[in-house]
DNA sequence: GGATAATAGTTGAAAATGTAACTAACAAGA
DNA sequence: TCTTGTTAGTTACATTTTCAACTATTATCC
């Protein structure tokens, strides 16, 4: 019983998206956590690495829209546990690009699979159309 | 150009979910920031006490999805701030309900205002119909 | 009634995050 | 070349969040 009936918490879209993507997330969450120790944003490198192949930490920063600071410290928990390995960029030496280890690899195989089965998973209350159609509305309102 | 063509992670809906919802957030999150010097869990609190009348934390927990650890701290911080009381329930000696004094519901009338309006322009690049459609899926996704 | 369990809420310590300042390398112009 | 500005990445510090333990009160059940 809302006392302002013309106004819904549970109707505010930065809340409701907020929620889904809570929920969303749980679930594999647990995932990355129990089998390899990982936090969001570590296994967030870990598939930008593994998808899209070597990069560096600037390139990570700008598409998957991370702070620096944040990739910074997920990229060196990352390679003290052996997932990636460093390599001085010779065209400029500030820069640092990473590549996956063989377990990285193995992690992101794993992880990936898991994924997409998760996707599935997630989107099997809906019809084909309706998941087109809530990713393409996800996609601008993030702004991708 | 991704490396194993069949899966990418800006397909995956709990990513999706997550850059959408940051990105919704990021504009309305600096009113109640900037006007109040509130977090979003005290925000958060605000709301469901403006929206819902008077409440337990209990009862917030529950409604918002919140941990309590994170409403008992945000609820401590809203009151030395004088945006809501606090009576212990005569019924429950343990619990508290919580109500708004004149400052909170002065400064939830402004906050809903402002939010429904940053609503109708976070929705304004679509259609009715899509904008249903995707409330409904995410009312969905977040198990509501 | 009395032991035990469950619940509302708080608190302290550890982990994570955000902000700002920092280093090192490159770039551009006088 | 030398100054100034920019960029990649790290580090220090403050704020926030999480986790576990805690108090106080109520509920259960023998």
């Amino acid at each position: 019983m809302p006392q302002d009936a013309d106004f819904d918490l549970q109707h505010f879209l930065p809340y409701l998206l907020n929620q889904a993507a809570e929920q969303a997330s749980l679930g594999f969450q647990t995932l990355y956590k129990t089998r390899y120790g990982m936090l969001r944003t570590e296994w967030r490198i870990l598939f930008h690495l593994g998808h899209y192949g070597e990069m560096t930490a600037k390139e990570i920063c700008d598409r998957g829209r991370l702070h620096k600071t944040k990739v910074s410290r997920a990229v060196a928990k990352l390679e003290t546990r052996r997932f990636l390995q460093r390599r001085v960029l010779a065209e400029d030496r500030r820069a640092e690009v990473l590549a996956l280890t063989g377990a990285g690899r193995a992690a992101y195989a794993d992880l990936s699979a898991q994924a997409r089965a998760y996707d599935t998973r997630l989107t099997a209350g809906f019809a084909p159309e309706q998941v087109q159609a809530l990713r393409r509305a996800l996609y601008q309102l993030a702004g991708l």
